[in-house]
RNA sequence: GCCGACGUAGCUCAGUGGUAGAGCGGCGGUUUUGUAAACCGUUGGUCGGGGGUUCAAGUCCCUCCGUCGGCUCCA
């Protein structure tokens, strides 16, 4: 009740520094700036505005000044109802026509109103915080283009952001969340730990794993498949490259084509680089006769496909045009859609446990207007997915109409350990595929029958995932994932044999270790491995040479000396538990 | 794609028209080190690419490429 009452305010004082904003620019910049719409959104508001001589960022800093002010001077907000045809003629002496087309956009039988605050009048709905005075803390984050109401064959307007909160701790905080976030940047890390690249003279948003991204990489493949073999999947690989009639025969030269790289065209053959990898499941399935008894079958592959992302997209991991899926197609009866829903949610929830994310939900998303089959098909398959969340005791919220067109599915999302949200996990069924790859099955009754399909991805892609996870553990890898879990490091140049053989153990008993054999202090070993986040340090001098053990520092700064046969039976257990 | 900012050594960055720099890293040496930076030396660059202005361009202009912040939040 509370909390929903600080948010309420919280929303009210935002919009209100909004019109502040939106005063502050009037009054340095002149009434000749036009006025587009300034709401409060997730971290604070912003308001659009287009100016003849484009804002530079060092005005940002006069604005908040002036917005300082403006807030010191306890002004009230004060609202009041106008008619159209005062509200019209205001905007056309004032020459604004965003606003005007605001106007003409809100319903005639609605009541228009007017919000004025200071010397600042603005064309509002209203839900504002009384005074000036109850912001108590506020900044001016961002400069950055938007296009007028979101549409990029409009005007291009200038955007600036802000956030502002009942007090300066508050702001504070919310700035400490900021630097934190950065710290975990994964684009950063992926330098620092030097995880992966994106190369310049290779292209944008195409992925280079660099050894340490490798380590990982093959970690999280070696852990679904062994998921995936327990659950009954078969693996198969598929061509990058297929011929493009594939592609129209799947509906995506037609419905995908702007997502998907230019044609090649080879010996008298037009070929595309995959965007998808079911049609090549599918023609999998096609490759004989089907029968009843061979369902469900389920073909996953992490498969490597290529989507044209519009340059301005692009943003390291978590958006590339080489997506590596963790994908697979599950070919089933209908009857048998809510058992490998069921099947596929578990199987997500447990893989994506194993990454310790503060929270899972799912999301059932129902069909939306524009989609193929019968509407009780629909139904019947959507129940089947609620049951199936239900039997696996997960709440679910509904994305009513959220489906895609060919069928509903089901998001699973995660809460990393800085409290964002990130869709992973996806459960797709398809009555449409199957329709146009005329897909069949004999029946027990001896007739052809249609199979439903599902298509699904636990991981997401493998960048995403990577991106995800390197901001969720910010670095610091668990011991299970970390790209190098123990370095050795002898003090003298005494101890290198000791240490080559405890090294020699940890690479027989299957664990990524190093020797550290750097002609350096053991201060700045620490220091160098601290940086790289290895999970364990293995410290050896003459009173372990001579005993036999070894002098365990974890990544946490705690100390113990051991026998080396602990530390490995530790290790080992902690990764089994994936600890 | 569009708007804006940015691009200097492997990394982080300084350098506002007049001889390209620092720290870290790398390499070589001295030191033989006990829990987050020993010391000395040395290596390192078509200043993102191309074009232009100028006696002279990392610096000013044009263009291309890339990166970053945005482009769903509705008066």
């Amino acid at each position: 009740m509370n909390a929903d009452r600080a948010a309420v305010d919280l929303d009210q004082l935002r919009h209100t520094a909004a019109h502040l904003l939106a005063h502050a620019v009037v009054d340095l910049f002149g009434s000749d700036v036009q006025l587009a719409i300034g709401p409060s959104i997730e971290d604070g508001f912003y308001y659009d505005f287009r100016k003849p001589a484009p804002f530079v960022p060092e005005d940002l800093p006069r604005i908040e000044q002036r917005m300082r002010e403006l807030v010191g001077k306890d002004l009230k907000m004060s609202g009041r109802e106008v008619s159209r045809t005062e509200a019209v003629a205001y905007y056309k002496d004032r020459n604004q026509p965003f606003k005007l087309e605001l106007i003409d956009g809100i319903p005639a039988d609605e009541p228009l109103s007017f919000y004025t605050i200071g010397e600042f009048t603005d064309l509002c709905r209203g839900g504002h915080v009384a005074s000036s005075k109850e912001i108590g803390a506020l900044k001016l984050t961002s400069l950055a283009g938007a296009y007028w109401r979101g549409d990029e064959h409009r005007p291009m307007l200038q955007r600036i952001y802000g956030t502002a909160f009942a007090s300066q701790s508050e702001l504070d905080e919310h700035l400490a969340r900021v630097e934190e976030a950065e710290r975990r940047d994964h684009r950063k890390l992926g330098k620092e730990l030097d995880l992966f690249s994106i190369e310049e003279s290779a292209g944008p948003g195409l992925v280079f794993w660099h050894p340490n991204g490798g380590r990982v990489r093959q970690v999280l493949e070696e852990f679904i498949r062994g998921e995936l073999r327990k659950r009954g999947y078969e693996p198969v690989y598929t061509p990058h490259v297929v011929s493009e009639e594939l592609f129209r025969i799947s509906g995506h030269i037609q419905s995908f084509a702007e997502n998907m790289f230019a044609p090649i065209d080879v010996d008298e053959q037009r070929y595309r680089l995959k965007p998808m990898n079911c049609p090549g499941h599918i023609l999998i399935y096609k490759s004989r006769p089907r029968s009843y008894r061979d369902l469900p079958l389920r073909l996953a592959e992490f498969g490597t496909v290529y989507r044209f992302e519009r340059s301005g997209t692009l943003h390291g991991l978590l958006r590339v045009r080489g997506i590596t899926q963790d994908d697979a197609h599950l070919f089933c009866t209908p009857e048998q859609l809510q058992q490998e829903f069921e099947n596929t949610a578990d199987a997500a929830l447990t893989v994506l446990k194993a990454f310790k994310f503060e929270s899972y939900h799912f999301s059932v998303a129902t069909r939306p207007d524009k989609a193929i089959g019968e509407p009780e098909v629909w139904d019947r398959a959507t129940d089947a997915i609620k049951r199936a969340c239900d039997n696996v005791g997960l709440a679910y919220e509904i994305e009513e109409g959220g489906g895609a067109f060919y069928g509903p599915k089901l998001d699973i999302n995660v809460k990393d350990a800085i409290g964002r949200d990130w869709q992973l996990s996806t459960v797709q069924a398809d009555f449409n595929l199957p329709e146009r790859f005329e897909l069949t099955y004999a029946g027990a009754d001896g007739a052809d029958h249609r199979p439903v399909m599902i298509h699904r991805a636990l991981l997401g892609s493998l960048e995403r995932l990577f991106g995800v996870l390197i901001e969720h553990f910010g670095g610091a890898f668990p011991a299970w994932l970390a790209p190098v879990q123990a370095v050795v490091m002898p003090i003298t140049d005494g101890q290198f044999d000791y240490a080559r053989r405890i090294n020699d153990t940890l690479f027989e008993k299957g664990f990524r270790s190093e020797v550290d054999a750097s002609n350096e202090r053991l201060q700045k070993k620490i220091r160098t491995q601290q940086l790289r986040k290895v999970p364990y340090m293995l410290v050896v001098g003459k009173t372990e040479a001579a005993e036999g053990t070894v002098n365990v520092r974890a990544r946490s700064g705690e100390q113990r000396t051991m026998s080396l046969e602990s530390f490995v039976a530790e290790l080992a257990a902690e990764v089994a538990a994936r600890a």
